[in-house]
DNA sequence: AGTTTAAGTTCAGATATTCTAAAGCTATGC
DNA sequence: GCATAGCTTTAGAATATCTGAACTTAAACT
C-alpha cells in the first residue's frame, strides 16, 4: 500500500473527478487512472463506477476514501513525530537513582507533556551502577546516576549538580566530627553498592574512620527515621536530610572538608544521542530547578 | 510512503535484529537494510543507531515504530472494509419515501450495526419522485420509492411489497362505496405529487370518480387525524391507516377491486451495484418483516 | 590481544513499478 | 448525431526495489 494512493482516493472523492484531482495533485491524469486502477487490484474492490463519465465512487468506495482519511492521519502524526526539529522526540527509557528519585520523577513526569510534547518517558529506578550498565547494554537510553570512581569510557557523564552531604545527628549527640561521633555513635551507612554509598566509603576509608557497628540501609527515608528517633547518626546528601530530619535533629557540615555526591546525567557515546542529550539536560535541569523551588517554599510553609 | 516499510520496522523494533526481520519476512537482509535506509530518509530522521551490531532503535524510532502500528491498524481496518466477501460494505446513501419512513427507517438504522456491520447509512426521505431522480443522477445509491407508471429504463426497481389501500371512514359516514363517500363527504386527498397521490389519482380517474371539495395533505398522520375528528374520509394504505385511525374510524376495503401501492428499491442499473443490491433487499426485507412483527404485538397489545 | 563469526552495508545488475505523452474510447451535452 | 471533455490504454522512459556477492565491522570466542 502506498499513501499517495489514498491521498488521491481522497482528492478525486473531495473534487469529484479524476481530470481535477490530477491537477491539483500536479500530476497527469493517466496517474489519477493508474493509481487507482492500481489500489482497486490492490485491494480487491471495486471502488469506482466507470459507466458514467466522471466515475463515480461505489459506496465502497465512498467508505473506503473516508476511511483512508484515518490511515493519512496517522501518517500525519508519524511525520509529525518525525520533524520536531528542537526539543525530545521519541520514547525515551529513563533511569534514575532511588536516592534522587523522590527529587525528581513526579516533577518530571508532570512537566514532561508540556515540556517535552513529542516525548515518552519510562522511567525506572535502580543503583547507579545498575543503571550505568543498562545504559551501556542499551536497556536504557540514559540515566540520572551518582557519580563515583572509574567512569566507563564509552559513556558520557554530564553532571547536573552537586549535593553537599551533611552529619544528621540525632538530639543529644555531643560530638561534633566524624570521629568523634563514630566512636559515641551508631553509623548508620547508606547502601555501599549504591552511588551515595561509595562516596560514603570512600571519604571514610580516605580518613582512617573506622565506623563500628555500623547499620547498613538502602532506603534514605527509614536511615532518617533512625536518626530521628535516635538510633544512630549518618552522612547523607542535604536536601534529602532536610526533608526527612525531624525538628530536632542537628545538622552539621563535615569538618573534615566539603563532601559531595555529584549527580549526572548518563548516557551512551553516540551520535544519534547528540541529537537530544542537551534537550533532556536542559529538561532536567528545569524540573530540579522547579522542584527545588518548591521544596524550598513547602519548607518556608512549614516554619509558619 | 509505503506501508511495508512501516510493517519492517515494526518487525525489526520486535524481533530486536534486522537480519531476524528479514527471516521471518522472507526478505533478503539487503532488502531490509535499504528499506530502513528509504524510511529514514523520507521520514528526515535517525531511527537506528548503526554503531552498534544489532543496529539499536533510537528513542525516536522506537516511537516511531509504535505509531507506525497505529498507521496500519488504520490500513487493516481499510482492507477489511474491502474483504468482506458477503453482506454490505460501503457508505449507502438511501432515500426512503416520506409516507414509508416511519415504518422503516428506525427499525432499519437500529438493526443496521448488527445486520451490516461494515456499512453506514446516510438515510433521508422525500417524494418518490424526487428520490427516483437523485438515483438517477447519483446523489442516491439506493431509495425506498412507490412504483407508479413510467419508470426510466436506467432504472431498475425491486418490488419488496405491496400495500392493499383501505377507505377510513370518521364515526357516522353512512357511505360505503368510494362514490357515495364523495358524495357524501370530503374526501382528504394525499398529495398528488407523491407516489401514494399518484395511485389515488389514478384511482379516480380510471373509475371516474369525482371528489368535489377535496383537501390535499401531504403528511399520513395529518390526513388521518383530520379523518379522526371528522372531518373527511380517505384512502390510504391499510397499514398506515391502522396505525393512526382512531378507534372509532371505520376501515373498509373499496369496492372497485383492490387498489395498492407498491413499494420498490430502485438502483440504477449498473454493474458495481449486483454487488450489493440483493445484500441491501435481504436487509431491508428482514428489517420491514419485524418491525410488522413489532407493529402487530404493540396492536395487540392495545387491544388488552 | 588476535581471530572468528554473525550481522549490516554497499554495489552492480536484474526486475518491477510508476510515470509521461500520445492515441483511443465513450458518456454527456448541445 | 456530433463535438467535447474525461477517462483508459499503450509504449517507452525514468524510477524504485530487489537479489546476490563482495565488503565492512561489532561482538564473541579463543
Amino acid at each position: 500500500m502506498r499513501t499517495q494512493n489514498l491521498e488521491t482516493l481522497q482528492r478525486i472523492a473531495r473534487l469529484g473527478s479524476f481530470s481535477l484531482a490530477a491537477e491539483e495533485a500536479n500530476m497527469t491524469l493517466s496517474s489519477v487512472s493508474m493509481q487507482m486502477k492500481a489500489l482497486e487490484e490492490e485491494l480487491g474492490a471495486e471502488l469506482f463506477d466507470r459507466a458514467s463519465r466522471p466515475p463515480r465512487l461505489t459506496p465502497l468506495g465512498r467508505r473506503v476514501a473516508e476511511q483512508a482519511g484515518n490511515v493519512l492521519h496517522e501518517d500525519q502524526v508519524l511525520r509529525e513525530l518525525c520533524s520536531i526539529g528542537e526539543g525530545l522526540a521519541g520514547t525515551f527509557r529513563l533511569g534514575v537513582i532511588s536516592s534522587y528519585a523522590t527529587r525528581l520523577i513526579p516533577k518530571f513526569l508532570q512537566m514532561a507533556p508540556m515540556n517535552a510534547p513529542g516525548a515518552e518517558f519510562d522511567v525506572s529506578t535502580g543503583l547507579s551502577s545498575d543503571l550505568s550498565a543498562s545504559v551501556l547494554s542499551g536497556r536504557l537510553d540514559a540515566a540520572v546516576v551518582t557519580r563515583a570512581g572509574r567512569e566507563d569510557p564509552l559513556l558520557r557523564f554530564d553532571t547536573m549538580g552537586r549535593d553537599p552531604m551533611v552529619l544528621a545527628l540525632p538530639k543529644g549527640a555531643r560530638g561534633e566530627t566524624l570521629r568523634q561521633l563514630a566512636d559515641e555513635l551508631r553509623f548508620l551507612h547508606f547502601q555501599p553498592l549504591s552511588g551515595i554509598g561509595r562516596v560514603i566509603a570512600d571519604t571514610l576509608a580516605k580518613h582512617k574512620i573506622d565506623v563500628r557497628r555500623a547499620r547498613i540501609f538502602d532506603s534514605i527515608e527509614t536511615t532518617m527515621e533512625c536518626v530521628n528517633i535516635g538510633i544512630g547518626f549518618t552522612l547523607l546528601p542535604e536536601p534529602d536530610v532536610k526533608r526527612y530530619a525531624a525538628a530536632d535533629v542537628k545538622i552539621l557540615q563535615p569538618k573534615i572538608g566539603r563532601v559531595e555526591r555529584e549527580v549526572a546525567l548518563v548516557t551512551r557515546i553516540e551520535p544519534s544521542a547528540e541529537r537530544w542529550r542537551g534537550a533532556l539536560l536542559d529538561m532536567l535541569a528545569t524540573t530540579e530547578r522547579l522542584a527545588q523551588g518548591e521544596q524550598k517554599r513547602t519548607a518556608a510553609g512549614m516554619d509558619d
